[in-house]
DNA sequence: TTGTTATATTGCAATATTACGATTATACTG
DNA sequence: CAGTATAATCGTAATATTGCAATATAACAA
C-alpha cells in the first residue's frame, strides 16, 4: 500500500516520525545545513549550491518549512530563508528524549 | 522520480539522511522503543504490539537491522531481538553533531 | 503599467516505500 | 525423520516521494 497505518501509533511516536522525515533526505541535509550557514540565504543560490532544479529546492523548503523550521523575509526580489532556531532546537529536544529512552536492557 | 541524485550530495550529508531514513517511519520507532523495553524481545511479541502483519514488521525489522541497529539471538524457536546500543550511540553522536554545527548566523 | 527577476505551483513520470497474503526457510520437538 | 512454531522472503497492489518542465505568481524597477 504505502500508507503507514497512522492511528495505530501513539501521539509522540508519530511525532518522531514526523520530525525525522524532515532530515529523511539530504537534500534537505543540505539545504538546512547552508541555510544555516549563510549570512543571507536566497532560493537562487539554494538551487546553485545544491544542483537541483528551482521547482525541486522549492519543494524541499516546503516540506522544511511546514515542519515550522523556516523563517523568510523578503530581501529585495529575493527571499532569505533562515532557520527558526527555536524549531530546530524543539526538534533536538525530541530527539534527545527518543535517544535518552530508547536504552536496550536485554542481550 | 523518486529517485535523489545521491552523488551531488557530500558523504557525511548522505549518510545524515539515511540514518534519520530509519526513524522515519512509526513503526520503526514503535519497534525500537519495544524491543529497548522488553527483557527478551521476540518477534511475534511486536507483531502483536504494533498490530502490523508478520511480514510487514519483519520488513521494517529488515531496514533496522541494515542500519546495524539490531543484534538477535535465538531464544528456542523465537529470536529476541535486541537493541545494537553502541551503534544506537553512534546514531545519536551524529545527530549531536548535526545540530551543533547547524545554527543560524542570518535572521 | 510593462518588463524583469525570483520563487511557488501544477502536472506528470519514475522510483521508493509500505503493507499483506502466500510461501519458504529455520530451529526446535517428539 | 516428521511435525510444529517462528521468522524471512516473494510477489504484488496501493500510496508516497522525488524530480523537472511548464506555468503562474510576487516583488521590484523603470
Amino acid at each position: 500500500m504505502g500508507a503507514s497505518k497512522l492511528d495505530l501509533h501513539a501521539e509522540d511516536i508519530k511525532t518522531m516520525a514526523t520530525i525525522a522525515k524532515v532530515f529523511a533526505h539530504p537534500a534537505r541535509i543540505a539545504i538546512l545545513q547552508y541555510i544555516s550557514k549563510q549570512e543571507s540565504c536566497i532560493c537562487n543560490d539554494i538551487v546553485d549550491e545544491i544542483g537541483l532544479s528551482q521547482p525541486t529546492i522549492s519543494q524541499h523548503l516546503q516540506v522544511i518549512n511546514k515542519a515550522g523550521l523556516l523563517k523568510g523575509n523578503y530581501k529585495g526580489k529575493s527571499i532569505c530563508y533562515c532557520l527558526n532556531v527555536e524549531r530546530f532546537q524543539e526538534f533536538q529536544a525530541q530527539f534527545n528524549h527518543f535517544f535518552k529512552t530508547t536504552t536496550a536492557k536485554c542481550c
